[in-house]
DNA sequence: CAGGATCCCTTAGGATACTG
DNA sequence: CAGTATCCTAAGGGATCCTG
């Protein structure tokens, strides 16, 4: 049993931890993040990182991120127009325990898709 | 710098790290992971810890967790029925990174609300 | 008690086209 | 280049009713 370590923080009724956790949930938040990891990059150049995001989820992803400080915009007034996205220590300080929940997943990816085999097989031989 | 802890987990193509994060990124399954950190629970207990839960959500949000070998579902065949469900040792082993997250998202509330607040303002300003 | 089945609505998100 | 606007479909999820 791992103490609790997360009890009281989610039982709460204005669940401080939600609205938190609900814009990490969604399928590309933390892809940027992780493309922004290594330091400052063009809205193509994460394009580019992230194959199938479309241009419309990444520039919405991107506003959120900025909106909760996340990571900083900048734009440079020129022709073509330049805009760098740069994670801000706030931002920065989120991946770290990211990587502990994103190796958790890789070492337990085998015994989750055993567990869903299992289940499957369970499944087939029911019906 | 994070030291790109996450990097190259998640830009791999076939992305193992997405499947498994996508779980725990829907809306209960945290919630329900942490109401039975504690020990075993019945559904009705599950369904009071998780006050705005629906009796559909629950279900289905366990049903996932028991396919994806995170907790066991014992049945008593008695009348009226009993349903326990545990946390699996891996389901277990899923609360330690979860509290990293979890703690993250608790201090780092104030300076994602504070962000927030000044975004609505430069909104409010510019129309 | 512990759900399954059904209905319905809202949101996430892809595709495409257009613009400063 | 870096988006915004529009349209559309699929999935998430609530409410309600029914049952072994």
């Amino acid at each position: 049993m791992s103490l609790r370590l997360i009890r009281d923080a989610v039982i709460d009724p204005a669940c401080p931890v939600r609205d938190v956790l609900d814009r990490i949930g969604d399928r590309w938040t933390v892809l940027v993040l992780n493309a922004l990891s290594t330091g400052t990059r063009r809205f193509t150049e994460l394009r580019r990182a992230i194959p199938d995001i479309s241009q419309r989820m990444l520039a919405k992803t991107l506003r959120t991120l900025e909106t909760d400080g996340l990571l900083t915009r900048t734009v440079f007034p020129t022709i073509p127009p330049r805009v760098d996205y740069t994670l801000t220590p706030l931002g920065d300080s989120l991946l770290e325990p990211l990587g502990h929940l994103i190796r958790w997943a890789e070492t337990s990816r085998a015994a989750i898709h055993a567990a869903r085999a299992r289940a499957g097989q369970v499944r087939a031989a029911r019906d």
